[in-house]
RNA sequence: GCGGGCGUAGCUCAGUUGGUUAGAGCGCCGGCCUGUCACGCCGGAGGUCGCGGGUUCGAGUCCCGUCGCUCGCGCCA
């Protein structure tokens, strides 16, 4: 018989009764009853219950080992006796009859349970994370992780991309978020950076003429935590394609992302390919976000024009002044009580609107502080223009254009809530196209990159000569999920020429685009394929199957929210030794925290 | 960097208007129990109420500061 197992803690079954068997695993639970002792055995692959008979050999041991010990255990299987069957454990019609017990280590008194549903601080499971991933759920979450990750490269191989390794030490990103560096020891004053993202190595794969990238991407930004981002490093489906338009880079990967999503729904309903495509403008009007929650039912409308010059005279000013007026509908809200208006008024004041303004469309016709000052015509104007019907209401958002609306879809998000409008059990996809190329800087008043400075302005260098920049828009595009941001990409600009013209707009000069992107220029100097891609998030795809809020939930070892590994001491002091190796010297400020507590 | 919430036993939490010896459940230790399955029952140990200062006859409770955790803002190709 094999030394420490002939099954695992999830294999037995009642076809396996009369036949010995040894298994191993950690003790789950411990039921004594004087006569009779139960052990609940765990391994990963389940649990089996073990029964320790009054006065046999391995009675004595079984009730002096402790929970989350680990033993072996040799006996006979038997069938339960009838009443005993337990439907709720796959091995429940049998158990292990045990003459035979080892430790083979003996656990102490836990920090915290592993069985039960009981919840534990965040610093304690992270710094004791081997114990806590023995829990059920989130030992259930990684194994869907490490699934996920491998329906991935199958789906990706199988679409005639291949997996390829970039550099981890490399040089600084020129964009976005702060680096992490790393010194050189040869290189006396000089640092590696992690990368943000492979950006610019997935670019140089395309003109090194490989056609399909993808490679499942660690990427590190030195950026503070959020529930939905981890801190220091994650994960992405980095990937990019050559000789394609954006509809190349939908048609190609929606399936791959349908898939994924469909193999690990467990009954929640997926978006069929295609997807729908919202441009960026009808994103903000309909839903005031760039990351639209499709599961909302609920559309936002302008209503401006209705207000205008109306006898409601706060918002006919508002109108007059160059703000807007946003009407988000909620149906069926007449019968709710004076409270439910107060209530969200109340919100809406507590957020920073003005208020929150609204007409109730009663049989009788439309009734509220609202309705009484706006001409009937008005009222029935908006009341066709939002599709509404007797015992529906809707809410004004009135402001400035750019608050306006992202408030407005705050109410859109916070009404489907109240009146529970929002699908359930359901991954309701988008992508958001035609973002702007160009933004305002509200601060400098200059013209920023809104996105990728890399990204392809829409209309090429035609656009960038003849064009508003503020209206340019540009080939890039974000995969949305639920509300969830899962990526964004673009078609590249892969023409030095029109990439110069694009900084140039953004206030860079020709000596320093080429002092800073020089590698990639020139390489695109060389004969460049036109290519795009996207980089979906790992993590973020895995919370919204594993239906976590957080993302640690879903991160085999994630660093707490200040970036410290509290299970490992991370980061941690170096020797003087290997500081001055380094060419460096410290230079700390007055207060120092030397440990924690 | 800023704001909200939290901090009482190993863990989850209760603790009245500031009042005398700070409680419960789980866990731990001991005892009883032959069919439980997060077994049950009885008993026990376990506390610098995060830390420091202040107000007060008296502080877990009020005030100030500080530290830690967490959520959010800033930040996030």
């Amino acid at each position: 018989m094999h030394a420490y197992r002939t099954h695992t803690c999830g294999a037995l079954r009642a076809t396996d009764a009369g036949q010995s068997a040894r298994l191993s695993g950690w003790v789950h639970a411990k039921r004594d009853h004087g006569g009779l002792l139960f052990i609940d055995l765990r391994d990963h692959y389940g649990i089996t219950q073990c029964v320790f008979p009054a006065g046999s050999p391995a009675f004595a041991a079984a009730d002096a080992v402790r929970p989350e010990s680990v033993i072996t255990v040799t006996g006979d299987v038997v069938n339960r006796e009838a009443g005993t069957v337990n439907p709720r454990l796959p091995s429940g019609e049998i158990e292990l009859r045990v003459a035979e017990l080892t430790v083979q280590s003996a656990a102490e008194v836990l920090p915290m349970q592993v069985a039960g549903e009981e919840r534990f601080p965040e610093d304690i499971r992270l710094k004791y994370r081997f114990i806590d991933l023995r829990r059920e759920k989130i030992h259930r979450n990684i194994m869907l992780r490490a699934g996920v990750i491998a329906s991935i490269r199958r789906r990706m191989i199988d679409a005639g991309f291949t997996e390829f390794q970039t550099p981890i030490l490399t040089a600084s990103s020129p964009e976005g978020a702060r680096d992490f560096l790393v010194p050189s020891r040869i290189h006396a004053g000089k640092f590696y950076a992690l990368p943000q993202a492979p950006q610019q190595f997935k670019q140089l794969a395309m003109v090194a003429g490989f056609d399909r990238y993808f490679q499942i991407a660690p990427c590190f930004r030195d950026e503070a935590a959020r529930a939905d981002r981890s801190p220091g490093e994650f994960y992405q489906l980095d990937f990019e394609m050559s000789y394609v338009t954006q509809e190349d880079v939908f048609n190609t990967i929606e399936p791959v992302i349908a898939g994924v999503f469909e193999e690990f729904a467990e009954g929640r309903t997926v978006t069929p390919v295609p997807f729908p495509r919202i441009p960026y403008d009808a994103a903000m009007l309909e839903f005031g976000t760039d990351k639209p929650d499709l599961r909302n039912p609920l559309r936002i409308s302008d209503v401006t024009r209705h207000f205008a010059g109306s006898g409601f005279g706060l918002f006919a000013r508002i109108a007059a002044s160059g703000g807007v007026v946003r009407a988000v509908p909620a149906p069926g809200a007449a019968t709710q009580p004076r409270s439910f208006y107060d209530k969200l008024n109340e919100w809406a004041r507590a957020e920073g609107a003005g208020g929150l303004g609204y007409i109730v469309y009663e049989t009788d016709g439309p009734k509220g502080p609202i309705a009484r000052n706006l001409e009937a015509e008005r009222a029935e104007a908006i009341r066709v223009a939002c599709g509404l019907n007797a015992g529906d209401a809707v809410f004004f958002v009135a402001g400035k254009p750019d608050t306006a609306p992202k408030f407005a879809g705050a109410v859109r998000s916070r009404l489907a809530e109240e009146l529970d409008l929002n699908e359930k059990n359901a991954f309701r996809f988008c992508w958001i196209t035609d973002f702007p190329m160009y933004e305002l800087n509200e601060e400098t008043r200059q013209i920023d990159f809104s996105h990728n400075p890399f990204s392809m302005p829409q209309g090429g260098m035609e656009a960038l000569h003849s064009q508003d920049p503020l209206t340019i828009k540009a080939f890039q595009y974000d995969i949305v999920c639920n509300g969830v941001e899962l990526s964004s990409g673009a078609i590249r600009n892969h023409r030095p020429d029109i990439m110069i013209r694009a900084f140039e707009i953004a206030g860079y000069k020709a000596d320093d685009v080429e002092a800073r992107f020089g590698g990639m220029l020139n390489a695109f100097r060389y004969g460049a394929p036109p290519h795009g891609g996207s980089a979906p998030g790992i993590d973020r795809i895995v919370m919204l199957l594993a239906d976590e809020p957080n993302i640690r939930e879903v991160i085999l070892f994630p660093l707490n929210q200040q970036g410290e590994d509290l299970m490992m001491g991370a980061p941690a002091e170096v020797p003087a030794a290997r500081l001055k190796e380094l060419h460096l010297k410290l230079d700390l400020p007055p207060k120092v925290r030397t440990a924690p507590g």
